[in-house]
Parts: structure tokens; sequence; C-alpha cells
DNA sequence: GACAAAAAAGCACGACCGTTCGTACCTTGT
DNA sequence: ACAAGGTACGAACGGTCGTGCTTTTTTGTC
């Protein structure tokens, strides 16, 4: 049972690979037996169906997202500072990271959003989380006095992630050199939106 | 010749709404030729590739954008309440559309962002052109007044298309009924930073 | 080193995929 | 009314899909 699971990780650390570019829908059971060097059927058996594999694959790309943007921007001081380096961490996790293919997270919000279904359903619980744990630290933000009391939290957590499908859109399908400028300088007039006292009405 | 174009275009409109929930991958040529009551031979005859058929449906998809959302908008005033004609129709052009599975260009957008090929390059033409009409109106927002000669049209651009996405992420992906409200709101902050004249600096 | 358990392979299955081909039908222009 | 040709069909192709079985190989334990 040592073994097994190795090579279960090792088979799920390519399908994450493999699903970031083809999708959850593509990823195929046949070809990623033929990237692992083993038959259909072995690979197979780790995981029962190509719905428990889609599921642990969302799984793994939830814990990896969790532990490369979220628990490092922990240590970044409460407020907006944090919510900076929230910001920055998903930035970078969008594209340097080794999926070729960008967000397996994002392209599958895309995906599954008319498709029901178990995998649907636990991708729209990890997206819910997301979007509270946003609204958290926005709330945090508040708390702290970097923000201005009347900031609605989940309307600021909308327009963050907004942006980052924005980004995600600029960057991958458009492949525009300028995305990430553009990506950040919303992000700043967004902070400073929320920062500054209340504008006169015009 | 008459009636073959008739058909064809039937299939198209029905391959449209098939394709914005399975996306322009999923849609098969077997299961429209099922919906549309022929044989899968006599189907395919029209497009002569699977890839035919989507840059077809593609071609009709962004037909159907342009006039619904882009060519209705002209007849609002020039500048602002061009934009947010645009904005309002936009929105409206997600959801309440004859298709089932929401915009099928934002849908394709994530779907072929790692797909080379033909129809990727389609799709990216016609999303680059989509984001340079955006930006040409904010342009003439400038031009009238409305907007700070500062801003920037492409990054504004940007900003709107971000909300959009975030609108189709909320709504579609998490049903979430405030979807419509925070797209709203985020809208009309951006049109009010904008408007108003240069804040000081913190 | 024997033995049970786990892991992987081998093989086969039915279904569906996009595509081709030959052949009918049916619409159209004359 | 008739010929021409556009239109659709049926069958078949090589593949790939996900998924079961059975068998073989590998692994960990005593």
């Amino acid at each position: 049972m040592r073994k097994g699971e190795a090579t279960r990780e090792r088979i799920l650390e390519s399908a994450l690979e493999l699903a970031s570019t083809e999708g959850l829908t593509g990823l195929s059971i046949g070809r990623l037996a033929e990237r692992n060097a083993m038959s259909k059927s072995g690979l197979f058996s780790h995981f029962g169906s190509k719905e428990g594999l889609q599921l642990d694959v969302l799984e793994l790309a939830t814990a990896k997202f969790r532990e490369t943007v979220f628990t490092p921007a922990l240590r970044a001081d409460r407020g907006e500072p944090r919510i900076r380096a929230l910001f920055t961490r998903w930035l970078d996790w969008i594209d340097h990271q080794s999926l070729p293919g960008g967000c397996l997270l994002t392209a599958a919000a895309a995906e599954l959003d008319d498709q029901p279904g178990a995998t649907r359903d636990a991708l729209v619980d990890v997206q819910r989380q997301w979007a509270d744990t946003l609204a958290r630290s926005v709330r945090i933000a508040i708390e702290e006095r970097h923000f201005r009391p009347d900031v609605d939290p989940p309307l600021f957590a909308f327009q963050l992630h907004a942006i980052v499908l924005g980004y995600h859109h600029a960057r991958r399908l458009l492949r525009d050199p300028q995305a990430g400028r553009r990506a950040r300088e919303a992000f700043e007039a967004l902070l400073e939106s929320a920062r500054r006292r209340k504008a006169r009405s015009v």
C-alpha cells in the first residue's frame, strides 16, 4: 500500500497538468495512462471512475492553490498588506505556475458551469469558500482601519475576483503582454476606492 | 441550393445552443444530428469538418452578439450613456439570452485558451476587436468630456470586461442571486472613478 | 524465502467520435 | 416535364472513450 499511494500521487500530479490544458472533461484516462507509462486499467483502478479522478484532481488543485496563494499570504500583516499579498500571489499562481494551462480552478469554472454532477458541486463549494475567504480579508482590512467602514466586503471580493478573471482572459487567451500591468492598475484603483473617504456625489 | 442554406442555418442555430452548454469541443456532430432529426453524414456535409462547424458557430455567435449588444447600443448618446447601454445589454445577453449555457464567446474563451488551431485564432480575433471597440467607446466618452482626459481607454476596457467575467462566474457557476447587483455596483464605481476629478494622493 | 495482499497488466466490451463513400431522393431552373 | 445537381441517407472505417473482468506481477510481512 506504500507504493500504491506513491503512484497515485504521481498520477494526480500529471493529471493536474493535463487537466489544466485540456479541461477536466478533456482529461482522458487513456492519455493519462500513456503519459505515466502504465496501462489504462492499472491507472483506472486507482480512482474507480472518471468522476473520482476528476474529484481527486480538483482536490489536489485546491490544496495547491491554498498552499501557494492563501497560506503564505497569511504571513503578511492583517488588512491591506494581506490583501495585496493575496492578489499578487494569485496572479503569480495563474501563469508562472507549473501548470501549463493556467489555473485549473478558473478553467473548470467556465467548463462546468452547465454540467451538473458531483464535480461541479465540489467546484462550487471550493469557489464559494474562496469568495468567503476574500470577503473575510476585506472585513479585517476594515477592522484595521485600512478600508473605509462602508466598504462592502462581498462586493470587494467580487471586484477582486473579477480583476483576476480579466487577467486570465487577457493573459491566456489574448496573450496580451499588458495584461499584468492592467490587472495591477485595476487592483490599485480598487484599493484606492476602498481606502479614500467617500467622494462627494457629483 | 435554397433548401440547403435553410437547413444549414437551422443546424447552426441549434448548434449554438448545444455549444453554449457543452462547449465548442463538446459539441458533437452525432448529437447535433440527432437533435435536428437528420443523419450524421447529411449534417456533416454542410460543414466539411468539425472545425468548419466550430468556425461557423463562432461566426453566428459573433453576429448575434453584435446585433444584440453592440448595434442597439449605438443608438444611445455618445459617451457615458453609450457605455452604460453596452454594459447593460452585455449583462442581459449573458443570461436572458436564448442560449441555455450563457455566452458562448466567454465559455469558448476559457475553453480554447490552450487549444491552438483555427478556432482559437478566430476567437482571439473576435475578442481583440471587441476590446478595441470598448476602448473606442471610452475614447469617445473622453472626447465628450464625460470622462477625465487621463482615463486610460484600454485599461477601462479591461476593467469593464473583468466585471462582466466576474458576473458570468458569480451568476452561472455560483448561481449567486446577488451577481447582478454586484456587477452593477462595480460598474457604477468604475464609472465614478472615470468621471470625478483626480483624487488627491493619500 | 513463503505467502497473502496490493498493484498493475491484459483483454474485451459497447458506445460514441469524426470522417468517407456510394447511392438514392427531391428541389430547382429551364 | 425533364434533366441537372443539390441534398440527405445508410453503412462502414479506424479510433478513442470509460469501464468491467481475469490474470499476472510486484510488494510488504512473518
